[in-house]
DNA sequence: CATGAAAATTCACACCA
DNA sequence: TGGTGTGAATTTTCATG
């Protein structure tokens, strides 16, 4: 991946809608070489998708909950379980195995406390979880899609 | 917002290429009105942009790095100052001031360890911040940008 | 809001260097 | 790989009902 597709890469990563002949003029090429670049990265997996953003709080989805996960099953029946229920969960929006003392962390986004308190009996309902702990976030200072283009 | 601005939205956030034309048959609209309701929902600040998702392996920054910080500074002027180091830092793409035990809670996405002692370094150095502890996750099980329609 | 349609823009691809 | 040209598709706007 060259310095080219990288520039290309930014910006769709900025705002996918841009015009092929804007990008190409912005990274010096004419509109049909720069759009193969594009088919190609799409074609090779680097661009995943192109999707809306929206407002959390016009959703009404303004606060944001960190929950960690301690659990004694570690079977993989149980986890395709787990798995299988968090992603039936919307209010749930990003979920990790972790290493270290807390073995899952999930990132909820939920109106209000009351809300989450919501999400978290129908979790607790469905999945045998040891331990669970909640952090609330006051305010996303900081939020973004773009990924680094440094490392690629 | 009705039923079918809310049937727009779930479409746009799964794939904002969709032609208005197929949107428009999927929720039971011609193009014009479809057209409109998604300017309005735009203007309105629903739909804040569109972008392309890339694929965080091919990137080579499969590694998230979860980063809680206490401080025992509080000053507006302190705030300022990590929230544009924050911003400065691509490698940084969640930031968060949490309530509870710790103050602030940040998403690292890097190739490997070493790659996330060079983001540490470069954060201590810049800020002030009293005590930090680094959880890294091991498999991002689920993430989604689209948040769900239910409260809105 | 539906229909119909036109103008402007953008995409997608065949072909050449 | 990059460039030129062109037909198709899509968006966007504007009539009328």
């Amino acid at each position: 991946m060259d310095k080219i597709d990288k520039a290309i890469l930014a910006i769709l990563q900025d705002d996918c809608t841009t015009p092929v002949s804007d990008i190409a003029e912005r990274v010096g090429l004419t509109t049909t070489p720069c759009w193969r670049r594009i088919q190609q990265l799409e074609r090779a997996g680097v661009i995943e998708r192109r999707v809306a953003l929206l407002n959390p709080a016009r959703l009404n989805v303004g606060v944001t909950v960190f929950v960690a996960v301690r659990t004694s099953e570690h079977s993989e029946a149980w986890f395709r379980k787990f798995a299988s229920v968090v992603a039936a969960i919307p209010q749930i929006v990003e979920f990790y195995r972790m290493s270290g003392d807390t073995d899952y962390l999930l990132r909820v986004v939920v109106p209000d406390i009351a809300a989450f308190d919501g999400v978290y009996k129908r979790l607790i309902r469905d999945v045998k979880l040891s331990d669970i702990s909640s952090s609330f976030a006051m305010e996303q200072i900081k939020f973004t899609t773009a990924l680094p283009l440094d490392y690629a």
